[in-house]
DNA sequence: CACGTTTTTGAATTACCCTTCAACTCGCTG
DNA sequence: CAGCGAGTTGAAGGGTAATTCAAAAACGTG
């Protein structure tokens, strides 16, 4: 028998063995037994702690996205030069390679936001927040005289942003010339002359 | 009883029925039942033209891959001058509204891509495909000398249907500011500096 | 270390969906 | 207009997954 866990031990390890059996199955696709083999347990176990399985997923998502954006934020603190603020967010932003799990977990999300609401205010406030962190490195990088912004920061940040998610769709499909690095030059030579800075390091 | 339809004529029903399943029900949600009452059959019936469902969900996903492609290329056709054609080009990139049918389901694709090679080469031909349709306009209008581009064709072609991408997925989540008009504004924003035409029409 | 509570199991039940197929219907052709 | 082949139905079956629940196991506590 597995070992018994305390509630809330058990609630994470169920979200995040959620968001493996997501990533294997797709949202529509995954199934109660996938969690639980996952989790190591039977369906009984999981339908205890969590009696509706699209709230479990649900809960899986909303960890997986911030996991996502507090990991940017992190990576973001190391550096205080606006460009190398710019160049180290957009690699953070693009999965490693085509199995990158916290990517293909946000695409996964792609399809359903369109078909339930749910997923589509996780998915959307998370665009927004990203949105966020692109403009306060563009105004301030602006502010200190190392940008000459080509249009506002908001509509660049949000440009910068879409980049991303599109890139990241294409690299987890696996595109055979569109890998990680060529991605970053992509969104890179937007940037340039966004920035009007060269960007490099 | 539904009324008897020719071999050729019942499966273009079924891949038309097939497309609005999938856009209800996710890629990985959709069920034979499904398929079978958006086309007004039985299941059984369904069966006797695919008997593999799989193989009908990739035919219904070929085609309206296809079909979306084709609508773009037609309308292209209708403006000779390079700028024009950039722009019309952009609106037909994106949805019309959050329930855009064809954009709706291309968006299915995009998680299911990551899991299944199928679906993933399927939605890079059409990136690459919408890649060299950019590309055509932007080499053109430069050589015409109306674009000066600000680095080679193939990099602003691949950011610009990426930006489109993007934000197809973000209208279709119903993101609450960022709606067709909106983002063919982002997006021209940048054509505007990759082209250095200021693309007023 | 025994008791009560919480967690987990495993099996039984139920619900759903795919698959098969014999019967039936329709439209065509001789 | 009879007969044939193609298309369709509806019901029966088989399999799989969700759900329920009594019993068992693990843990904490007194």
């Amino acid at each position: 028998m597995a070992k018994r866990k305390s509630r809330s031990d058990r609630r994470l390890d169920l979200i995040e063995a959620a968001r493996k059996a997501i990533v294997r199955h797709g949202v529509d696709g995954v199934q109660l037994s996938h969690v639980a083999e996952e989790a190591g347990l039977t369906s009984g176990a999981v339908l205890y702690h969590y009696p509706d399985l699209t709230e479990l997923l649900v809960e899986a998502q909303h960890a997986g996205m911030e996991r996502f954006y507090e990991q940017r934020v992190r990576r973001l603190a190391d550096f205080t030069d606006p460009a190398e603020k710019l160049v180290v967010t957009i690699r953070s932003g693009l999965p490693t390679g085509p199995l990158d799990p916290d990517v293909r977990l946000l695409n996964e999300l792609g399809g359903a936001a369109g078909r339930n609401r749910v997923y589509g205010v996780l998915l959307t406030s998370l665009y927004d927040r990203q949105v966020s962190m692109y403009q306060a490195i563009l105004d301030t990088g602006a502010a200190l005289g190392v940008f000459r912004l080509s249009s506002d920061s908001l509509t660049i940040a949000r440009n910068l942003v879409a980049l991303e998610d599109a890139y990241g769709y294409r690299i987890t499909a696996r595109h055979p010339v569109i890998g990680p690095d060529e991605a970053v030059e992509l969104i890179l030579s937007y940037a340039r002359v966004a920035t009007g800075h060269d960007l490099t390091l």
